[in-house]
DNA sequence: ACCTAATGTTCACTTTTAAAGAACGATTAA
DNA sequence: TTAATCGTTCTTTAAAAGTGAACATTAGGT
């Protein structure tokens, strides 16, 4: 049998107060109809929700638990009430946006460029760590996450993550060096910032450095690539990192790419949940083609 | 206008698919029906929820975001009617309790024994960060959360906090070591292992130190409370703990506590969300007093 | 280009569901 | 003990949801 909603309405509002005639009075409807949809409800649920004790209503185990859930579902109801009759620009496209926090800056500006030209668009951009995000995802309060690892969905989560960018990693260092060159011999005990053990850049480097024999010596290991650009522009160490994240470093000068890292690829993915309506600003988001749409802007 | 709930779901179910007619054979309902209720629902919250081009119904904005509302709210609702109609022991007490999983497991395991007499009641207890639990206990998916430091609620999380326990906490270390203890000189230049600094066991304690003037050698700061239990244990460094942590290691002799530091406290927290209807098994562990029921079992 | 089947909307009508009101029973508080 | 309060149940009435036919639009085949 289905659950009728407007019977587990009544319910909860009386689940909070404890009492049916104050309800009802709430509710501008007589208490004998409310005692009589919260009964049709017992049934249709094959359990008493409330303990009628006198003229007392408690809670039952199952009407706790009941209860628990239309606490969540009447909450959402009303703010979707409220979203609804604040008027708040209901009809602007609205793209809620989530991105791994330490995820290169220029590269989310890139992403996002195309939506920046739009009228009649807003979009919000959260930064986070990836498990907060994709609990937004799926409590649909974002529509799409930027990550720099692709997750895999499964029933309960229909994620989609496509690849949106890859990017080369180089060794980047400053300009005056005048050093010769010479991958791979060059990182051998050279002092090097390199990004966090969690990150696939950094396993891909670890890897390289194991096959070519070469051991560097490291000097800060950095999750965040907006801290790794402040790190390679103002430490004089060498750094691991994809040039488009010291874009402006390197046009300036302050900053020297000393060649790309050979199979070492920083990539970006696009998370968001499978709909039957994708919305058009998404659609096109995702539709960019995966190129070097970074040097752009 | 109340937002009426039936109307809502026959928006989500159409808006699942996209057809009006495929839907309506599938609620067993004409479409002229499911027809007329959506057009209420669109009337009721002053936009339209679909676009109609032609004979094809399309998402409008305001669709999409009622539809992810939507999403939200049935979704709870089918797991509502799942639990009930799988007819899981719904009749059961269930208490759902997190710990922060920095807690101590003597602790934890203390202030639950009260639970593990009764018939008819199933706990569950998992362990997360503070964060999660708040998360967790928001969306009604926790009871209660035991934490080592209480949270001011406000409007929209009606958060109560209640010091459950308040333990003394010492400087453990082997029992051979033989020397004499005076505090405060014996913390001067020695080797101690102490919780992390976000720990306020830890903040009381360099109070403490700053006001002694002793300076210790911290050899670890760590936040685990069973890791604090085990390097305690295993490294023969002094360390600052609340002695309940090592009882057993205290009892047979594995460990000495050289006494309690005067002005340094572990409070116990139990949060939960203040209720009309608290359940018996909750009021029971609330009501516990504020003693030392850990040197209980 | 022209049908045809499929789809969505609207309208007049019927069925189902919710609400009101009175009568009753139980319980609390004076 | 009594009066007031509260929740349930029953019957009647009002509101809402549902039906089916007529109509409009369009995708897709010929």
């Amino acid at each position: 049998m289905k659950l009728n909603y407007h019977h587990l309405y009544y319910f909860w509002m009386v689940a909070r107060t404890g009492h049916l005639t104050r309800t009802a009075n709430a509710l501008h409807i007589s208490q004998s109809a409310l005692s009589g949809q919260i009964r049709k409800l017992e049934d249709s649920l094959g359990h008493d929700l409330f303990i009628r004790e006198g003229r007392r209503l408690k809670l039952s185990e199952a009407g706790r638990m009941a209860f628990s859930y239309a606490e969540e579902i009447f909450r959402q109801g009303e703010e979707l009430s409220a979203v609804f009759a604040s008027g708040v620009q209901v009809n602007r496209e609205v793209l809620r946006i989530g991105a791994v926090a330490t995820l290169s800056r220029n590269f989310q500006e890139a992403f996002l460029h195309p939506l920046l030209g739009r009228e009649n668009l807003e979009f919000s951009l959260q930064s986070s760590d990836i498990d907060e995000l994709l609990r937004r995802l799926s409590a649909h309060r974002l529509d799409l996450i930027l990550s720099n690892q692709p997750v895999r969905g499964d029933e309960a989560n229909p994620w989609r993550s496509k690849l949106i960018s890859k990017q080369p990693v180089s060794i980047i260092g400053p300009p005056e060096s005048g050093e010769k060159v010479t991958f791979p011999d060059f990182l051998e005990g050279r002092s090097l910032i390199v990004p966090g053990a969690d990150n696939n850049i950094r396993q891909a480097f670890d890897q390289l450095c194991e096959y070519h024999k070469v051991r560097p010596r490291l000097v800060a290991e950095v999750d965040d690539m907006a801290m790794m650009r402040l790190l390679a522009r103002d430490s004089g160490h060498f750094a691991v990192l994809p040039p488009v994240v010291v874009r402006d470093e390197l046009r300036n000068g302050d900053l020297f790419d000393y060649g790309a890292l050979p199979g070492v690829y920083e990539e970006f993915y696009a998370i968001s949940i499978r709909r039957q309506f994708e919305s058009p600003a998404l659609q096109e988001l995702l539709s960019q083609p995966v190129e070097d749409f970074m040097m752009r802007p």
